[in-house]
DNA sequence: TCATATTCTGCAACAGAGTTGCAGAATAAA
DNA sequence: TTTATTCTGCAACTCTGTTGCAGAATATGA
């Protein structure tokens, strides 16, 4: 079956379309232009990206509400997940199997502070922090923020 | 020299005025009743505040622009500091001494899921991650969401 | 205590982010 | 091809956050 980051780089468009449904296909949505270009832009550019880069990127194709709209269905179907920066809320896929019933909820993103691009860092774990008595935790999200290689 | 965190529960409305007028100084801002009401909000409830918050407990004393003055004011001072979590932005007092110069950048807190409330875990280290090479960083920022000791 | 330079506040106006209702368009499934 | 369901665009709205400016309040030195 279809799991996003299994979808090879150098991709042909029309075995991307095919598996631009087919995710959809997956999580119970419809297969609609809009849908599949906001989740070809995240795959393609591979960075989180706000509600306002993909308005940039397909703005004139499809109206701000709709980009919403999008954004808030793949978030419930756990196609992307939130990530947040002291600049604001910003969307990535999530690389992990998720679905609207389990959702891979432990993150580790990284902010560079040069280019101010966000990128999940998938396969590393957050270590265990030993909480104070009583806390109980469900989930980690880690922003690291410094510079990244691409800038060092 | 007055530190934040070690104001004590049971202070008097005098003394604390004292405080709060001393810490304003010491960040070279002028003593005013809206900076007074702000931080002592922030020290009475000593969880993380919203703006909302602040406008909820302060709005009908304080043009909603002044408490957004405020908080501007006290961030680049090193007074509070951002929090961030999925449901938007806050605010929380600096444990450790900050300053405009220098600031204390590594966070933990925990959100509680039941009853909403974001505390920073004071004295808690986050552990070593090791990340890909080529990553610098430079801050972390740890959020975890779950149970609080209270809704446990 | 008073005068003055500096800083703060409130108001108005604005920009951007995000939401809702509704009618018409597009999709999936029979 | 038909039909039920879902999606989209439009309009209008709320909420969050910012800026400019004039008048008010504060700190400082005399």
């Amino acid at each position: 079956m279809v799991v996003l980051a299994a979808i090879p780089d150098n991709y042909t468009k029309k075995s991307t379309m095919n598996e631009l449904k087919e995710t959809l296909k997956i999580h119970h949505l419809r297969s609609t232009t809009c849908r599949e270009d906001v989740l070809s832009t995240f795959i393609k550019r591979k960075i989180a990206l706000s509600h306002g880069d993909l308005e940039g990127a397909l703005g004139e194709q499809y109206d701000r509400v709709t980009i919403y709209r999008t954004l808030k269905t793949f978030l419930e179907k756990g196609i992307i997940h939130k990530v947040l920066d002291d600049e604001g809320l910003r969307y990535a896929l999530c690389s992990h199997r998720c679905s609207e019933e389990q959702h891979q909820h432990d993150h580790i993103h990284f902010k560079c502070s040069e280019c101010g691009q966000t990128n999940c860092l998938e396969n590393l774990h957050i270590p265990a922090v030993s909480l104070p008595v009583g806390y109980q935790p469900e989930s980690f999200n880690l922003l690291i923020q410094g510079v990244c290689p691409k800038c060092n």
